[in-house]
DNA sequence: GCTCGTTACGATACTCGTAACAATA
DNA sequence: TATTGTTACGAGTATCGTAACGAGC
């Protein structure tokens, strides 16, 4: 009964279907069919009545199924509470990423990061702000970088830059990052927004409503590169922030402008009730210490770093 | 991070010495220095400090021990929950029996069980009733078999036989296990007694003490095969319970007689905070078959049954 | 016939033990 | 020099994956 062994048990408890459950535990079905059959030998009873269709929890497995979800939670708390003390980062950190920061900021920072830490795995998913948020909730990531205009309960988050929403149009429309526009100016265009519940979603609603204004786009799309490949071709204006247009503006594929009086921020997100490995606590540092070089280097333009002096580094739950 | 690896860390921080701790855990010293680097690197954090003599736990390793301690323990009583709901036996128990029931009722039992779980493997201590409680009190054993006269706290006891406590002399002192004696008779002779602290040396003196006497042996024995030994040789008296000289009785080697008044009992234990396995709710059912089988058919001299009617089926934790 | 679990078997990977080595008092 | 931990390497064992099989809707 040793704990590999205990995972694949809940996983096969989970599904109830131990074929799925072999591809979420990335092992090959019978091999997974024969972990559980040893441990049902090893503790001398059913733990699943086979059926046609999967498999069924018997009473003694799902007495087990309550008892292992609390022994590997610990088990998982432990880990992380004696690597969180560790010298070197080791293992694996998980990070979760909106999207608008992709070209800017998380490519920057995970390549660095791989480059200085090369032992230890790295897995990102990157998604909407909401989804973001999420998964570092569900524990499905360890850092998150995401929107300050989502919620916080059970997180903790720590401001990173704030940085201008900008009206994105065309390049012949000829906006220009040096001269704001006001926020009526978001109304007599098409406007390609992103769909309810979203953060950039809101942000925009309230910017229309300060300007007397309801949004009633045409166009919902949820990512934000068909976002600005459906402005570039001219169907309508978008607003994003600026790092999530960075790398078209750098390449004059479209043209855009700050929305005055309405700024955007960026936190780093950790979970509250999870202790930081120092490879979380090091790719935080990283994050702040790429945030910095790139507001302070021009290349971030209109953002302004939040952080605490000197990048961070006393972030961290000591 | 698995189960065996954990519990090869507990066994060096409980010996600080990688060589004590791998006899302990039954693997060579190598192994096991192999494991704790395993486990200090994926946790990326040394948990000792070798030393010249040794090792020493680390401040990181220390609280691992904490959690560790706990965890294991977690595991073991999940364990034997499921395993206590098992259909068939399984696995290993454990039974500490006193000295005086070996030849009479341990050997028969294991004897059997042995044959009918064969799939079961059985651990068997012999030793002093208060011995048989402290390893049943310390989680050393699952069954013990003792007398009623030790303390049972967090100890279930489930009372089993009740026979005389015999005057035991050499064959042609001529005593008749038909002719019981009175507690004076212990008088006058020279007692061969067990030494403090033990039931069975309490019993004898509380025998005098009514008797109006007081117990000052010239020799003191703690086995019962030496004490036997020297009674058959002319050595002294001594006082046993019938089934301790049963096989002695038998072969004529000592003769022997009932003391007045005088009742000496068996109780089956175990510990009250942890789960009976399946194998050992058969071992309890099995010793209470026994115990009956001896008593019926006469084998078992002066003794009496205290079970619960139809063998001990319903002891259990149902 | 399709889905899903089990059995069979060769390949792989991990752990173990022995022996040689290193460090320290 | 005795004690104790580490390194090296060959052997043994357990797990895994692929392929074939079986059972139930």
């Amino acid at each position: 009964m040793d704990v590999r062994q205990l995972e694949y048990f809940m996983h096969v408890a989970n599904t109830l279907n131990i074929t799925h459950a072999a591809m979420r535990a990335h092992v090959s079905q019978p091999a997974l069919s024969r972990q559980i059959r040893l441990l049902e030998q090893e503790l001398g009873t059913k733990l699943f009545k086979r059926k046609a269709r999967g498999v069924v929890l018997t009473e003694t497995g799902q007495r087990l199924v309550d008892r292992t979800r609390v022994l590997l939670s610990n088990v998982g708390r432990i880990k992380s509470e004696i690597m969180s003390s560790a010298d070197e980062p080791v293992g694996t950190v998980r990070l979760a990423a909106s999207n608008s920061l992709s070209g800017l900021l998380t490519s920057r920072v995970v390549a660095r990061f791989r480059r200085t830490y090369p032992q230890v795995s790295v897995h990102v998913t990157e998604n909407t702000s909401m989804i973001v948020r999420e998964s570092i909730a569900n524990d499905g990531a360890d850092v998150a970088l995401l929107s300050d205009r989502e919620s916080f309960t059970t997180l903790t988050k720590m401001p990173l830059v704030t940085e201008s929403l900008l009206l994105i149009a065309p390049l012949e429309v000829g906006l220009d990052l040096s001269r704001p526009v006001s926020a009526k100016s978001l109304t007599g265009h098409n406007l390609i927004l992103t769909p309810f519940p979203n953060g950039l979603r809101r942000a925009v609603d309230e910017i229309l409503v300060r300007a007397g204004r309801v949004a009633e786009p045409k166009l919902e799309v949820d990512t934000n590169s068909l976002m600005t490949s459906l402005t570039k071709y001219g169907t309508g204006y978008c607003v994003l922030p600026y790092s999530g247009v960075h790398e078209l503006l750098v390449r004059k594929e479209v043209s855009a402008a700050p929305i005055r009086n309405v700024r955007w921020g960026w936190v780093t997100a950790v979970s509250r009730e999870r202790a930081m490995s120092t490879a979380t606590k090091k790719l935080i540092e990283m994050i702040a210490e790429e945030a910095k070089v790139l507001t302070s280097n021009g290349t971030w333009k209109t953002a302004t770093l939040d952080l605490a002096q000197d990048s961070g580094k006393h972030i961290g739950l000591d």
